[in-house]
DNA sequence: GTCTATAAGATGATAGAC
DNA sequence: GTCTATCATCTTATAGAC
């Protein structure tokens, strides 16, 4: 898909979306002007837009750089042998950020309300940012002979994403932890 | 403390107020500029800095104005019989906006989440939302002879967040409803 | 006390240089 | 193909008119 013949080489618009991914999670969709995004990136200010059409662009990229690391991690989890354990493994990996999450929020979750106050256009976006976490989650669930897999689903990933916000707003990592925790005796009590 | 001699008598900052309250909803804290939040408020555009020193002194206004909605909200709870009949009817209130929720998410979570963006001016405020929402399902809780309160209440709170956030991403307020179905339920087993 | 014309600065985007 | 000087616009804020 990507032709080195074509694209510069030093990595120009890897290092832009980067800067984007991380300016975007500390100050949100808005704030972020791209001649901070250009220089955080070590890339001249107006060059942006030869990388770029315009700047919804590149938060269209910020978007499947986020959606990939989702992928990536529920990779990871399936290496796990049983569903129960791939499923506390995917809650816990919000307990591991837990200091980020209680200074900034969920990578996902503050994203997805951001990009609601847009257009049309990346308004829709956030379901690629939750869609594959919730369907992977039901897969487990039924896998452990859940009845209602989809909901259980919906009620690990609501909670998960309630406690972060709360965790955020009250900058407390315990109360990420506490539910983090109380989720896990859930998933056991279903096993 | 409001004196009618030196406000302006026909409400135009209440109507600022107001406009924002709608406008920062619907966009986020940063998109609405102040020209829009005037016209929308039937304000002249230069006019708002009469009222408010900055935008920022608006926002803050705004946040004020939700956490005022909170407290009401919470006294008219209060005349409920029961904790449990209180608790309830507090998930309950999230399902009777269902829809606003699906459109446009949680009021409370996603001021919150914007206001995180800004400086420590704002940044913290968001705890003024929830710390009072929490603070009174703790009181329900221990009320119904709950041992760890304060952790059900952060319990409730979450769910119904998250839940709100899904609802949202997914435009679709049966998220929402199942989510509030199950946290009545688990409310009754506890009584 | 109430409001408006205007400034000062920044932002996204482009035309065109190298 | 890669990048930069510059534009048109918008936004907050103020000085000062009524």
């Amino acid at each position: 898909m990507t032709d080195s013949a074509t694209e510069a080489a030093d990595g120009k618009r890897d290092r832009l979306i980067a800067s984007a991914v991380e300016l975007v999670y500390r100050d949100g969709v808005e704030r972020p002007t791209l001649v901070q995004i250009a220089e955080a990136a070590d890339v001249p200010p107006g060059n942006v837009y030869y990388y770029f059409r315009t700047k919804d662009e590149l938060i269209q990229a910020v978007i499947e750089s986020r959606a990939a690391q989702v992928t990536d991690l529920l990779g990871t989890l399936d290496r796990r042998r049983t569903p129960a354990a791939r499923l506390k493994a995917l809650a816990r990996n919000w307990l591991e950020f837990r200091d980020m999450v209680a200074a900034q929020g969920c990578p996902l979750g503050t994203l997805s309300v951001e990009l609601n106050d847009h257009g049309e256009d990346l308004g829709r976006q956030s379901e690629k940012l939750f869609a594959p976490l919730i369907d992977w989650s039901e897969d487990q669930f039924r896998e452990m002979g859940c009845r209602n897999a989809r909901e259980q689903a919906l009620t690990l990933i609501s909670t998960v994403q309630g406690a972060a916000l709360l965790s955020c707003v009250f900058s407390d990592t315990e109360i990420l932890a506490s539910q983090v925790h109380r989720l896990e005796r859930w998933i056991d009590s279903l096993a």
